[in-house]
RNA sequence: CGGGAUGUAGCGUAGCCUGGUAGCGCGCAUCGUUCGGGACGAUGAGGUCGCCAGUUCGAAUCUGGCCAUCCCGACCA
């Protein structure tokens, strides 16, 4: 391609609404265009990368024997009300104003009505199917460029299988083809578990990138044994030890008292392991005829609830108690809550893991400005249950192996879920055993974000002067760079047509009237690994230079040997 | 959805407090000089100052409403 004819806009300074390096640069390097928020227009060069990512997508799916489709993404209301989905993700579905239609934000009801009429034998199953296809999701805040967008670019897949054995055997050829595309598209990945939220189904894993634009947070094990989206990590609970002293409980005033940080400081002590931290979640009432039910969950001073555990393990949806009703069902205001002496009696109090059987706790009285000492969960509160509902921390120790935790951010890249028969149960997709039996299909689903792996590539691989492509997804393999008119034009154009004689990706700035530096400093914006120059300072002598964008090494060779050089350093 | 900020030429911004000719840098056009790390000089084009209303002789500037964008949080395959 050369540059005279190539509409590639770089911008010399950074745009004010951007603050990660990958939407910075991918602006700058003319690959995207806002349009409006959280909505992009693909610039050629961008389109480019897009592309090379989705060629090696699709042959790592068509290797497993996955089935390339191409839905519609407009899809009607009443599908969606079927599996209840139209109200499980609420606010983030676009919906159609002037027809009973949504803009699809995932594919699995389209999918399985596809199944349902097709996949009713044995015989007809297994089955994996995928398409490269737009998503439109009214994400509440996009941010970070391409990371977070209302509307983005999917290769979604899902498998039918026979039974859950099926299932683990699709589940793995995904994985497996997973690790070859995140890997052929030169990230720095790794695998964690998951939680799988409003997808259903029960097992599910993440392919993260770690970078600070990430939104997801993840615990790391430095012996590389465990990682997992701190949603669902857990650590080695470190016991908060009884010391067996059977000293009653007992009332003491804390004027304004409201948080651990401020008892700790009330009672001039710095290990708050032995504060009970109280908070009050709700699960609000099916039905008319129900009652909400309420939480009380205890966390060492130090730690935090993790709500999604939480929620996993009462198998609903919990929300934060208001203010006002925690004065009703507790007594007191927040700051002043504890295990003893409840208002209601209609509280289930779940302890953390590391508070099991603990003795002389301090904890709010129910009580305002008042706390009790001396707790002992064992003697003094009935009925507790013990779980661990704590969040994971920098320097906890695995379960496993006692290793080191590095809580870290990460961009999700990639997530698949064994969805077991929810959507096949909701829309009857069924099929007849050898036996003549009716059986559900059981389903997986598999995600990867394109746009994201181009983002996370930038965020790993990039300087102060612009992007540092590598390998596969590199827009172009090689910037050729003519410095002047003339016999350095022509030698230029020599070389051009050589490496496309080659098959080689070639990218040649041949632009007139721009002076060295502006093509030199765009060179290394957009960030093709290699860089060859053309300028009279070495042409008088028969050489070509060849400058390796990573490392700024430059390479003198003679013309002669330009092509095999590069050919060998490509490969 | 809650909190905060911003909106002035294609991009980055000053001016707003204290109302009176809309300014600068980059980019763009023409000419000349330059020509291996975002050159220099000269001339020039480009603006409903986010939108609507109000106050005023007069509004980019003051007031109110709306819209948009960004940041933090909530939410989130």
């Amino acid at each position: 391609m050369r540059l005279s004819k190539f509409f590639i806009p770089t911008l010399k300074e950074n745009p004010s609404d951007a603050f990660f390096p990958s939407h910075i640069l991918m602006i700058r390097a003319g690959m995207i265009k806002q349009l409006t928020a959280g909505v992009y227009s693909y610039l050629p060069l961008g389109l480019i990368v897009f592309r090379k990512i989705e060629k090696i997508i699709r042959e790592e799916m068509n290797a497993i024997g996955c089935n390339e489709f191409l839905l519609p993404a407009l899809s009607p209301n009443e599908l969606w009300e079927q599996t209840g989905r139209l109200d499980a993700f609420g606010d983030i579905i676009f919906r159609i104003k002037n027809r009973d239609l949504i803009l699809a934000p995932t594919h699995e009801e389209v999918f399985a009505t596809i199944a349902k009429p097709n996949l009713v034998s044995y015989k007809d199953l297994p089955q994996m199917w995928y398409q490269i296809q737009t998503k439109f999701r009214n994400e509440a805040r996009p941010k970070s460029g391409v990371l977070r967008a209302r509307q983005f670019t999917m290769k979604d897949a899902y498998s039918f299988d026979l039974d859950y054995n099926g299932l683990d055997v699709s589940y793995k050829l995904q994985e497996q083809a997973y690790r070859k595309i995140f890997t052929r598209c030169g990230l720095k990945f790794f695998s964690v578990e998951a939680a799988s939220g409003t997808m259903g189904g029960n097992e599910s894993m993440e392919f993260m990138v770690e970078s600070d634009a990430g939104e997801d947070i993840v615990a790391i094990s430095e012996d590389g044994t465990y990682a997992s989206n701190i949603e669902v990590a857990t650590a080695y609970p470190e016991i908060v030890e009884r010391k067996n002293t059977n000293l009653p409980y007992e009332k003491f005033h804390t004027p304004n008292v409201k948080s651990i940080a401020e008892l700790a400081d009330f009672l001039k002590i710095k290990d708050k392991s032995r504060l009970a931290k109280s908070r009050v979640f709700v699960i609000d009432k099916q039905k008319e005829n129900q009652e909400n039910e309420y939480i009380l969950t205890l966390v060492c001073g130090d730690d935090e609830v993790n709500e999604s555990k939480l929620e996993a393990i009462l198998g609903t949806k919990i929300r934060q108690g208001h203010p006002d009703e925690l004065i009703e069902i507790t007594g007191a205001d927040a700051g002043s809550i504890g295990p003893i002496g409840l208002k209601s009696k209609n509280i289930k109090i779940i302890a953390d893991l590391k508070l099991k059987d603990s003795d002389e706790l301090i904890s709010g009285a129910n009580i305002n400005d008042y706390h009790i000492k001396n707790i002992d969960l064992k003697r003094d509160v009935k009925d507790i249950i013990y779980k661990d509902i704590r969040v994971v921390k920098e320097n906890d120790l695995t379960l496993k192996t006692k290793s080191r935790i590095r809580i870290s951010k990460a961009i999700e890249v990639g997530h698949i879920f064994k969805l077991g028969t929810k959507y096949s149960e909701s829309l009857g997709v069924k099929y007849l055993d050898k036996d003549g039996k009716e059986q559900l299909i059981v389903m997986g689903s598999y995600g990867i974000g394109l746009e994201r792996i181009a983002a996370a590539f930038i965020e790993q691989n990039n300087d102060d002067k612009g992007i540092i492509w590598e390998g596969e997804i590199a827009p172009f393999k090689v910037h050729l760079i003519s410095l002047e008119q003339g016999i350095i034009s022509e030698t230029s154009d020599l070389i051009y047509n050589n490496l496309k004689e080659k098959n080689i990706d070639v990218l040649y700035d041949d632009r007139k009237d721009v002076r060295a530096g502006f093509k030199f400093n765009d060179a290394d914006l957009i960030g093709i690994p290699l860089q060859i120059i053309v300028g009279e300072k070495f042409l008088k002598d028969k050489k070509i230079e060849i400058k390796i964008r990573r490392t700024n090494e430059r390479i003198l060779v003679n013309y002669d040997d330009l092509i095999n050089k590069i050919v060998e350093l490509i490969r």
